[in-house]
DNA sequence: AGTTATTTCGCAATCGTTTCCGTATTTTAA
DNA sequence: TTAAAATACGGAAACGATTGCGAAATAACT
């Protein structure tokens, strides 16, 4: 179905060996500039295309990148991918990707997959229930070439990308401070994430710096359906340790929170001042009120991860994926969130 | 690198011959049951992955489906690969995925990469830009089972998954017309493009309908970038033929009109009412006002699309793709900006 | 002129599967 | 009892590319 030519045909179509046209093809050395031309025009004529599995096959490589996230429909990571995409497909890679849904089932048997060299690399975001990582660690123990990015797995020797999780969450619980909320809420997914617990650890310490104590019952972990997510923190909302200020550490919980506060009165900034992580900076500008973000470099992370990737897979004998956490700073954006007068 | 036993390694172990390994993991008919236990054991002991490639190479398929659209950053893509992806999934197969960014050349590049084969099936939106379709008429000539969605190629003879867009558009516009509007602008991306078409045909027809007659100025064709779409549609707002009534064809020119809205002091609904097609329920619920919503049923699309492909190319002899559209028809959800009372 | 380099190309092995044959052994049928 | 058929497995070709090695033809050198 479908396969056009062959290097065999084509070699007997120009009356020469297939591995003298695969040379010609390859700009050998051995071949001399007049059958070159010859070939690549019949290559041409033919519109020859080599076929992807003989030369994975032959090369032990498949020009490939596999990328594992936790979701689909969130703005991060598809600005992400965009960045990824923009490195490797100059370079002629492609790009399977996969999403995990957040279940750690469905994230194991995805890198199961994936360890029968069907991709050269494999560029990822832990799942919010992964905390078992042996999956990981052996696929890195083979020598696959892995890197993560946002949600990292810390004890895997290898290369991460994030943004300046703890930095960010401390300046923008400190701006909250300076705004004058005194009852900060903080809302994350789960705990074992890499990113929450830096980004918890940021606020928490924004708190400690300004003499203030934490209150656990502000402190509320989410889970994956929004219904919920709304309720719960509406709850908190109506508490009675009700809070002044918010900080959400994924963009999907300051919507919820903006959905929770519509089913009450509670005023934005008056009675509740936000700031998020956020990445879809079109939508913060149209919310009402419009949302203090803090903004993760998100394409950035994506096209680092990929230069990185090439590097390693292109370059002849390179080491491996250096141990090493880089940092790229988010970017935090004041809007009437958070504004004293609104 | 990474590669663990192949076939022939876990035949010596077995003492085996490969063809009867092969055979034995295959559940083929000539194996005793004794000799495939003994060979399903020892395969799980050692880990035997079988590599892609070679099976690729052999049985001429790859067990991979590209997907191709215009963009990332769009709740309708995504839910719609999140659909695909669910089937797809759950029958062993991979997706690759492309970014058109709405640019021709770079679709026509990447269609032709995949005419080598690496796919063994293309679901694909075309790009604002593409008029001429030889690239998707070559490959669909060539019997490569390709399938549109959304954004169609109608002289293609290949199905196609599509929602109602010209009775949805048609609805859309007439509630606007029952919630009072006469002057109604019409707001879209490319002429090109199956769903303006049809979308616009559906906007002409309602006004039709009603007696009202379309006015060329309120109807705008806008581009790519952002910034340039909200300025056109300030200038629309503004103008002297001020629209009372706005239909979006696509989601991301019903946030550019908000974004215009908010640098005018228009008030929606009173002096605008918008209706627009969006997939993005949880955000159409949280813009000020609510957004009148015509949602396409997304993932859904993305499921038939999968179901279709995966039946075609997992089931022995399968015909051609028919030559068929389906809809999948929208639902509209009115919410404040539509609605006579705020 | 004779020997050595250099250029240019072909042969055949290889990557890891699957599968068409062939064959030895056992079972069934006549 | 013998021929036919079923069972269970191995050998080798094939998929389509790349590449080590060898070899012929030409060029260069002594």
């Amino acid at each position: 179905m479908s396969t056009g030519v062959n290097l065999k045909e084509l070699a007997a179509e120009l009356k020469l060996s297939p591995s003298t046209v695969s040379r010609a093809l390859n700009d050998s050395y051995e071949i001399s500039e007049e059958t070159k031309k010859k070939v690549v025009s019949m290559a041409e004529k033919l519109n020859y295309q080599p076929n992807p599995f003989a030369r994975s096959l032959r090369e032990n490589k498949s020009k490939t990148i596999a990328v594992v996230m936790p979701e689909r429909m969130s703005s991060f990571f598809s600005k992400v991918i965009d960045g990824i995409e923009e490195v490797t497909h100059q370079h002629g890679y492609h790009l399977l990707i996969y999403s995990t849904h957040e279940d750690v089932e469905r994230e194991k048997k995805i890198v199961n997959l994936l360890m029968n060299g069907r991709a050269d690399a494999i560029v990822m975001s832990v799942s919010s229930q992964t905390s078992d990582i042996s999956h990981l660690a052996r696929l890195h123990e083979r020598g696959f070439p892995l890197i993560f990015f946002d949600r990292i797995c810390d004890n895997i020797p290898t290369t991460k990308f994030i943004t300046n999780d703890y930095e960010s969450s401390f300046e923008g619980t400190r701006h909250l401070i300076q705004q004058g909320c005194r009852k900060i809420a903080f809302l994350m997914l789960s705990k074992e994430l890499s990113i929450t617990k830096e980004r918890y650890r940021g606020y928490l310490d924004a708190l400690k710096a300004a003499g203030l104590s934490p209150t656990p019952s502000l402190q509320v972990t989410c889970a994956h359906e929004e219904e919920k997510n709304i309720e719960a923190i509406r709850n908190l909302l109506l508490s009675e340790d009700r809070p002044d200020g918010l900080v959400s550490s994924v963009e999907k919980l300051a919507l919820a929170t903006y959905h929770a506060v519509k089913k009450t009165d509670i005023k934005i900034p008056e009675d509740l001042k936000i700031i998020s992580f956020f990445s879809n900076l079109s939508i913060a500008g149209l919310l009402t009120p419009s949302l203090t973000t803090i903004t993760q470099p998100a394409f950035n992370i994506g096209e680092e991860c990929a230069k990185l990737l090439i590097k390693k897979l292109t370059k002849p004998r390179q080491p491996d994926l250096p141990n090493q956490t880089i940092s790229i700073p988010s970017k935090i954006t004041i809007r009437a969130s958070t504004l004293v007068e609104y």
